[in-house]
DNA sequence: ATTGTTTTTGTAAACGTTTGCAATATTCTT
DNA sequence: AAGAATATTGCAAACGTTTACAAAAACAAT
């Protein structure tokens, strides 16, 4: 670390300039000036101007703060992520955050690095932030409780993944189909020991991908086998350890249906360092559909998840939302499950 | 996409708990349901804990809004950053959340996507927020001019990159040292014509790892020739579309410095679609060492920046700046360059 | 019991906006 | 030119906190 000279600046502790500076200058009240700068009608042509041009030459900026106490809004939602640096939620993040966007709201973004403590942290802090709505992608089913006594009547929408019969609108992909795409897939392409590996049993998508993946075997009637299904956690390396422990233990399923990418990789780099090659020896599918998943180098079959629409569909809701518990209407609970869709590459045949 | 039937709710209108319902139902003045909610001395243990019950009992949330007006301060700060879904960024994010966090401040993402336009539609925002301070990745030059209005009096640290001659404090990689590194690797490695694939002119490492690139060139007696050097953007697919167009053109170096390690990644499979091997055709280099270099099926051969490391010192500053502001003595200005480190792959040898 | 300390509590102003209502100024009708 | 109608402005309260200062209460020392 090479630190150049550190000159040291004073600061200039000028004090902020607020609307009523602006309304001495232009000797109005500052009730006009306010709306004048917020662009409501009654107010006179040259009063506008003249109020535009000293508040640009003061460089005022308005107080998002003051403005949202009194308004009751911030026009900020929150978004609550466990693991940005899977390559899934920035997409989702990116479609949530164009929708916000156009409807004119900006995004606070959380992540919770997959820690149940930040995760109820950070909900603290949006609700004491007052943000208008939430979108949240939940580590697992015990949000829900938490979530309800926090957050109280702030719109909360879930993406990627719901807690089990919530109350709230969600947007999520179909997981049982997904797990039955894979699984049917890999006995299609003439596999009979199909193995799984997934996250925890408290993760959200465990439950219905399982299911999807039980579910296809026993179309085929072929046997479920509970050392063939492992788990750990959502991590690269928990599939590599997985994958290499039971190629070492020489008792190994001839295919693996992984519960997101993420693992699918470990497992494919941990079949190839036990010197066993993809898919000759061992197949693999993934889910998700993670842009590195379709690499030339790595070129692994996959469940797609429409990871951007599914951001923008999330947003969507959550401001219909938010603009229905402003209004006296009802709220149009909204539970939304997307298609997911089979890619096949070169892991899997 | 298939939705199950919407329920409606009735929304509950509820009007916000405050400070002053509690000091109601406690018989005492809000000021002092102030100071036991905020832990301050010289209140009654009694009074105390009788406020803190009923503030749970009665489910209440403060108001970050109200707090900040007040106190002048959010405990917020702003993170812009202009690609969320290259791997390089949310590693820095992390360490930048994590060590706000520590420091007690929340972070508020913005994601530019590339666009200037955002970054100025961003910065203003933050002003507006009156966050604490701003941690910025810059897309290029002209940050500096239109930030210096917009932010006024928020201290701002540049991040991973800084505009040139700029007053602000910020955390960067040693661009010059890093392309030079890359290259003289190259060159003794046995290559003779390495090529040069970067961003726009505009961008601001571009400049730094050019030199660095034509500075080892020199020391070693090969010409600069420039052909050879090629720009588009930050973009995998860029990378694929030179190099595929400079194979096909027949007139291609045997080796090549990428910008990123995205570039490097598009330059890889370009090669390799070509029909040509990598790196027995063309060596490759990259700068960034995302996750994905190192994986097996790749091994990118790439100069890492420590990119969470880097995220910790800029909040590090910042917050350290922000204390001074507040404080009345003169405030440090750090600028400091991080050592890059080359990662030998398969890419280039 | 009286006074002096110290601790606890209350009062009221401030933070920078928005907005309903009243007051004033402008324009239109006749 | 006067009155009616309308457009523009100002006043003041409100949003939910924090905090200096004053007041009151509790305790200690005599």
């Amino acid at each position: 670390m090479i630190e150049t000279m550190g000159r040291t600046i004073k600061i200039k502790s000028t004090t902020e300039v607020t609307i009523k500076d602006i309304a001495r200058k232009a000797n109005v009240s500052y009730a006009t000036v306010s709306r004048a700068l917020n662009n409501k009608r009654g107010v006179r042509e040259a009063t506008r101007t003249k109020i535009l041009d000293l508040a640009s030459k003061m460089s005022y900026t308005p107080n998002a703060i003051a403005r949202g106490l009194v308004k009751k809004q911030t026009l900020t939602l929150g978004l609550i992520i466990p693991d940005i640096t899977n390559p899934f939620y920035p997409e989702v993040a990116r479609g949530i955050e164009d929708g916000a966007a156009e409807g004119g709201f900006s995004i606070f973004l959380c992540n919770t690095n997959w820690e149940r403590k930040r995760e109820v942290h950070y909900l603290r802090l949006l609700a004491e932030k007052r943000v208008d709505g939430i979108i949240l992608a939940p580590i697992d089913n015990q949000v829900e409780a938490v979530e309800f006594s926090l957050t109280g009547k702030i719109p909360v929408v879930y993406v990627s993944n719901a807690p089990r019969r919530t109350e709230h609108s969600f947007v999520v992909i179909d997981n049982v189909l997904g797990g039955f795409l894979a699984t049917e897939h890999l006995i299609r392409a003439g596999h009979r020991t199909i193995g799984f590996v997934g996250s925890t049993e408290d993760s959200l998508t465990i439950a219905g991908r399982l299911k999807g993946y039980r579910r296809a075997l026993k179309k085929y009637g072929l046997p479920v086998e509970k050392k063939y299904i492992q788990l750990g956690d959502f991590k690269q390396e928990t599939g590599y350890r997985i994958v290499r422990r039971m190629i070492a233990e020489r008792d190994y399923p001839r295919a693996v249906f992984a519960e997101n990418d993420l693992l699918a990789l470990g497992i494919l780099q941990g079949v190839k360092a036990s010197g066993l090659s993809v898919p000759g020896d061992v197949a693999v599918v993934g889910f998700d559909d993670i842009p590195f998943a379709g690499f030339p180098e790595v070129q692994l079959t996959t469940i797609n998840q429409p990871k951007y629409e599914m951001g923008r569909k999330a947003v969507e809701i959550l401001l219909e939302q938010i603009g229905g518990s402003a209004g006296a209407q009802p709220v149009q609970i909204r539970q939304i499950y997307l298609i997911p869709q089979l890619v096949v590459r070169k892991s899997s045949v």
